[in-house]
RNA sequence: CGGGGCAUAGCGCAGUCUGGUAGCGCGCCUGCUUUGGGAGCAGGAUGUCGGGAGUUCGAAUCUCUCUGCCCCGACCA
């Protein structure tokens, strides 16, 4: 492609709507631009790596033996009911109506879809396992969409969904998806993880999630240094201490704390360590008006396992001050467990202390040396706090370390929640009528495209991996507009290396050095070859790979060898 | 949805407080010079000052209202 022939719309100046770096330099380097708020345009350079990406996950995809489909993106609102999830799902689902007054919606996600399209066509468990998927526009009309395509509202997905006759099925087709993706992204030169994750509104039992590792990362991931446990901060589990508590060792008292509400003001006034005070969050509750949750004072709550909780509504809300004063006749930050009438869950960690310090109930009072057992009953004790970096690993091998992460795929078992709902069964061997079991396996793939540049750059620009570039060579002749041999020289060489197979983009702009260079730099394509009259002469080219600082000069006639070496 | 901010040329911004015929830089077009890391000089084009209503002799500027966008909190590929 000659880029006078092409779109580069480059972007000398940074875009003050951009706040991550991958956002700023797809926007600089002519990837994409905003049309509205979470919705986005693919310009050439952008689409060229978008379909790169499309092209890695078919090659594997359909080596792990799944089908490619296309499932319509409007939906009719009736599949949504059957499911439950017209109600569940919330404003993110974007409805709308036909002329004839009909709901519909836009797919956020396809289960209802394809269940209801194999249902029809699945009758008998000869026909299973059978595994299926599509890459298609979803759209999902997020609170605050952010990032570009980071997080956009319109999207590009890869969603595939297994069907089965049993769970032995299923966890092995959910083997082969977990596979299957650890070599696309590996293809992609990305370095992610695969952690275990909450499977949230998708709903199913089992599920990891694939994360692109990146500071910007939005998902916090723990993950152990002993061995390879990895799971989303949303889901990894504390190991339970299982070693008695220590016993009291002095006597409950109360004390004055006129104006310290919170833990670090209680405790900075008191001269006590947070990790010996709890802190007690009231939240709305499934039976009860009001359910206390206990953490140590240093510890952060974890909604998503305090949702687990029988007792706990879900989701998670905070009991209004006005309830709460009316049950506890209290203001907040000076709640404690002693003396409360509402349940009380106790995160592990706080049933673990004695002496501990806690809000007596009562306006500006504090006790301190509490102790479960003695000053109130024995503890109710739940898994409800986020692990902390230096927690002991969940497998009891290794200590649990922090890293942010993007989140790039997302697999699920998701047992027969669809097909219970939607009545999908088929006869088993003995002629009895089972429901499905069923997987859904989510890749982005224009986050993906995010991802990657957020993990591969540098001051100047794009730094692409070889298999998800735009261009693999980018020819940069000097004086082309000047000098009939920098022409001639260049031309052929162009069309040397198209024949060659290599998708080349060859900047024939009448354009200074510097501005060549750095629009090469800024787009990131992963090879260089500069033509000049001095390299003529001397019979040869110069050679530069993004990823490094120098050149390398190449004799011209070897210079095809040396590229298919590299 | 709550809190904060912004909207003026393609992009980045000044001008708004204190009303008086819209400006700067980059980019774009033309010419000349220059030619190995976003050149120099000269000339040129480009605006419903986000929309609507109001106050005023006069509104980018003041008032009201609507819309859009960005940032911070609860969702997700």
């Amino acid at each position: 492609m000659r880029t006078t022939n092409y779109l580069l719309a480059n972007l000398k100046e940074e875009p003050t709507e951009a706040e991550l770096v991958s956002h700023k330099l797809m926007l600089r380097a002519g990837l994409i631009r905003k049309l509205a708020s979470g919705v986005y345009s693919w310009l050439p350079t952008g689409l060229r790596v978008l379909r790169k990406v499309e092209r890695i996950v078919r090659e594997e995809l359909d080596k792990a033996g799944c089908l490619e489909m296309l499932l319509p993106s409007v939906q009719p609102a009736e599949l949504w009911q059957e499911s439950g999830r017209w109600e569940q799902y919330g404003p993110e689902l974007l409805r709308f109506k036909d002329r004839h007054d009909r709901d519909f919606c836009y797919g956020p996600t396809h289960e209802e879809v394809i269940t209801e399209v194999l249902r029809r066509d699945l009758k008998s468990y000869k026909q299973l396992p059978l595994n299926v998927y599509q890459i298609q526009t979803k759209f999902r009309d997020e609170i605050r969409p952010r990032f570009g395509v980071m997080r956009a509202r319109e999207f590009t997905m890869k969603d595939a969904y297994s069907f089965h006759i049993d769970e032995k099925s299923l966890a092995e087709t959910y083997q082969v998806m977990f596979d299957a993706y650890t070599r696309i992204f590996e293809r992609m030169g990305l370095s992610f993880r695969a952690v275990q994750a909450d499977s949230g509104a998708i709903g199913g039992d089992r599920s990891h999630e694939f994360q692109v590792l990146a500071d910007s990362g939005e998902d916090l991931i723990a993950y152990s240094d002993g061995s390879d446990y990895a799971a989303n901060i949303e889901k990894a589990e504390t190991l339970i201490n299982t070693s008695p508590r220590p016993t009291a060792t002095a006597n409950l008292k109360k004390v004055s704390t006129p104006t310290q509400r919170t833990i670090k003001d209680v405790c900075e006034f008191l001269s006590l360590p947070e990790d010996k005070s709890v802190k007690v969050l009231l939240v709305n509750g499934v039976e009860d008006d009001i359910v206390a949750l206990v953490l140590r004072g240093d510890h952060q709550l974890n909604e998503i396992k305090a949702e687990h909780h029988p007792k706990v509504a879900t989701p998670l809300t905070f009991a209004d001050e006005a309830v709460i004063e009316r049950i506890i006749k209290c203001q907040t930050g000076f709640i404690g467990p002693i003396g409360l009438t509402t349940p009380i869950i106790v995160d592990h960690a706080a049933a673990q202390l004695n002496d501990f310090c806690c809000g007596a109930n009562e306006e500006g009072m504090h006790y301190v040396n509490a102790n479960w057992g003695r000053d109130m009953a024995e503890p109710d004790m739940f898994d409800l706090r986020n692990v902390v970096e230096g927690d002991a690993s969940p497998d009891g091998k290794g200590t649990l370390k922090l890293t942010r992460g993007v989140e790039v795929g997302h697999i699920f078992q998701l047992g027969t929640k669809y097909s219970d709902a939607m009545k999908a069964n088929v006869l088993n061997d003995g002629g009895k009528a089972v429901n499905l079991q069923m997987g859904c396996y989510g890749l982005g793939i224009s986050r993906v495209v995010a991802a990657s540049i957020e993990q591969h750059h540098d001051d100047h620009g794009i730094i692409w991996p070889e298999a998800i570039a735009p261009f693999h060579i980018m020819l940069v002749p000097m004086n082309y507009h000047k000098s009939h041999r920098v022409r001639e020289a260049a031309d052929a060489l162009y069309e040397q290396l198209l024949d060659a197979g290599y998708e080349v983009l060859f900047d024939d702009r009448k354009e200074r050095p510097g501005v060549l260079f750095a629009t090469a730099d800024l787009i990131g394509i992963p090879h260089r070859i500069v033509i000049s009259e001095s390299g003529i002469d001397a019979g040869t080219v110069e050679y530069k790979r993004r990823t490094e600082k120098d050149n390398q000069t190449i004799v011209q006639t070897e210079l095809l060898s040396f590229l298919s070496a590299s």
